[in-house]
RNA sequence: GGAGUCGUAGUUCAGUUGGUUAGAACGCCAGCCUGUCACGUUGGAGGUCGCGGGUUCGAGUCCCGUCGGCUCCGCCA
């Protein structure tokens, strides 16, 4: 027996039809003599109906149907009567009277219920995911999972037509012990070496622009042995590209047009040219380098007001070479002091040591009112263009303190204010990040894109001479490098650089990065052997595809749009992994576990 | 590595100042029910209060430790 239609295809112009359906039970109603029963399959839900009258033995098997049986159901599609038609349902202006109930296979009451009817609670997120087949059961997330294949296949469509070829990169590498931790894999037949996961493909990509390949990409499964997030996993999926004689604006083309055909999958059009910010101009209006564009509350630095005021605290943030800067809130003047004191523990988790505030109430309220004065502070917070009611934020702090707290702080008060539109989409590319970042540990700069990273043309003669020159070399954290990133919603959705393709600015970029001759060449030999055999300049990008998802279906959280995801501590609670091995296998691979 | 938060019936939650037999809704089981779609209705079963220790005459409640989920900081070239 074969099923003849799915359970969310069935109109009334099927009326009359004989049907054969195939599902799940989602629920059943009885009423005696006569029974519905919500059959369920990936398509949706249609309404069978079963009648002691006409169908005895049918409606016997019927009453012997629980929750999330598997069933066959044999009938004939009816148009529902006056009255009983069903809205929510795509199905709902039929049903089918079953002649024929066929039980294919049984199934235990469920640990938890799908959709709890009556409230929004789902069941928690641990049990879930020990039980996640049952969860995929859910609509919302089946559809999110068919989103984001229907998403990759966009993706595959548009690299095609744009000529690209795919080409498949190994995920079995060598450890570099540049970025991430590497997840490594122990080699049996050459016993205590070991290969690593890719983090990405990003030398082997590089390798195809020598090779002549050009116009590379691949959907890549990235590894990163990492604490996790909202937002990370330790294992990903990257649209990874790749591209010979490009440039910057080339390569923006592409990723904008990525975007926009796969932002078309939920009917939004997104602008043809995205709107550009350099990384420096991010910081300094929103405190991060991927605002949130949905929304303005940009950041006012008030740093120049507070000159030649005596409240020690903020004249010796200004002393070291600070920034005081403010956000604000508008309407929010009766802001409670619960609601401050709340606010200031979130600033301080990313290092602001308080938050002052003034209030513009009915009368002036300040933090500060008592240190400075009233026309101190009503100087300040026409600076900051404040207006009667609204409430303005302030941190001071090291500069890169007082961007992140306010940056952080304004995405807070956003989602607690309701000021970001669900149904706003708003992409940003972000350029000329900068070529390095300071260590504070060891006192180094480390690449702040990768190592492979090209810095901007203009930027060049300041490269040569931090490197060259000794007593220069804090000159490095200004060098801004041809590395972009594509925000969409606050999300880093892509990022990309322009690559080196000499030999000699490669030398002189590990130099900066304070790897000698001989450990460059220890880790990435092969590669700068490659470069001197005629390197096309070259560049691409990355895209995150469950970011991307996760904008497609609407979710804050990356779990949401992969089949499979690991908890905050990176186990598979369903497979209950990672998990022991057996000795053996520990022996054949000359692994001795300590302790 | 650090911080916050949560953990009570199968599930989601409530549980007063530490005090009798730990409750509700949904789910589950059994019965009734001719138009439901959050069906209704009658009855029933169901508890290691995450785990361990402590304080106390007495702990779901207070203290210490520990485990797990989530979120954030660090981390994520």
């Amino acid at each position: 027996m074969e099923k003849t239609h799915s359970c969310g295809e069935l109109r009334e112009t099927n009326v009359g039809e004989k049907v054969v359906l195939m599902g799940w039970v989602a629920k059943k109603r009885d009423f005696g003599v006569f029974t519905f029963i919500d059959l369920r399959d990936r398509d949706g839900i249609t309404q069978i109906v079963v009648s002691e009258e006409t169908d005895r033995e049918a409606h016997t098997k019927a009453k012997l149907l629980r929750g999330e049986f598997v069933v066959a159901v044999i009938g004939e599609v009816f148009s529902r009567s006056e009255g009983t038609h069903n809205s929510k349902l795509a199905t709902g202006d039929i049903e089918v009277h079953a002649s024929e109930i066929l039980i294919l296979n049984d199934a235990k009451t469920l640990p938890f219920e799908l959709e709890k009817a009556g409230s929004q609670n789902l069941a928690s997120e641990d049990l879930r995911l020990k039980y996640r087949y049952l969860d995929l059961r859910r609509p919302q997330l089946a559809h999110n999972i068919r989103m984001r294949a229907r998403a990759v296949k966009e993706i595959r469509n548009y690299m095609d037509n744009l000529g690209f070829t795919e080409i498949e990169t190994p995920i079995l590498l060598k450890s570099t012990p540049e970025g991430a931790r590497d997840f490594i894999v122990p080699s049996r037949i050459h016993t205590s070496k070991f290969f690593a996961l890719p983090q990405s493909p990003q030398i082997l990509k590089q390798i195809c622009m020598i090779s002549g390949l050009d116009k590379y990409y691949q959907i890549a499964r990235c590894f990163r042995d990492e604490d996790l997030r909202a937002d990370r996993q330790p294992e990903f999926t990257q649209l990874d590209v790749e591209i010979s004689f490009a440039n910057q604006e080339t390569i923006y083309r592409i990723i904008e047009g990525m975007f926009q055909s796969v932002l078309r999958l939920i009917d939004v059009e997104l602008p043809a040219q995205f709107p550009r910010m350099t990384y420096a101009e991010a910081l300094r209006r929103f405190g991060s380098d991927k605002p949130d564009l949905r929304f303005e509350m940009e950041l006012v630095d008030l740093s120049e007001s507070f000159k030649n005021t005596d409240f020690a605290p903020f004249a010796a943030v200004l002393e070291n070479k600070g920034e005081i800067k403010a956000i604000v809130v508008k309407g929010k003047a009766d802001y409670s002091r619960k609601v401050t004191d709340d606010l200031q523990e979130f600033v301080k988790r990313y290092g602001a040591s308080g938050l002052a505030w003034i209030k513009l109430g009915d009368e002036l309220n300040s933090s500060l009112l008592k240190v400075l004065g009233e026309a101190k502070i009503s100087e300040l917070a026409t600076t900051a263009k404040a207006e009667k009611g609204d409430a303005v934020l302030i941190v001071a702090g090291k500069k890169s303190v007082a961007a992140a707290a306010l940056g952080a702080l304004r995405i807070e008060v956003a989602k607690r204010e309701n000021l970001i539109d669900r149904n706003a989409y708003k992409p940003l590319l972000v350029t000329e990040f900068p070529m390095f970042e300071h260590n504070d540990e060891t006192g180094n700069y480390d690449a702040a894109h990768h190592p492979f990273t090209s810095p901007m043309d203009e930027d060049l003669e300041m490269f040569r001479t931090a490197i060259e020159d000794e007593t220069q070399h804090e000159l490095l954290g200004k060098v801004r490098a041809k590395a972009y990133d594509a925000v969409i919603n606050g999300y880093e959705c892509a990022g990309g650089s322009i690559r080196i393709h000499q030999k000699e600015i490669q030398a002189l970029n590990f130099k900066a990065l304070g790897l000698s001759p001989e450990v460059a060449r220890a880790r990435f030999g092969f590669f700068l052997d490659a470069l001197e055999y005629g390197t096309p300049p070259h560049g691409g990008f990355a895209a995150g595809i469950e970011r991307t998802c996760m904008i497609l279906c609407g979710t804050e959280n990356i779990r949401d749009v992969m089949a499979f995801p690991k908890t905050a501590s990176a186990q598979d609670l369903m497979m209950d992994s990672p998990g022991d091995v057996d000795v053996s296998q520990l022996k054949e691979l000359g692994i001795k576990i300590v302790e």
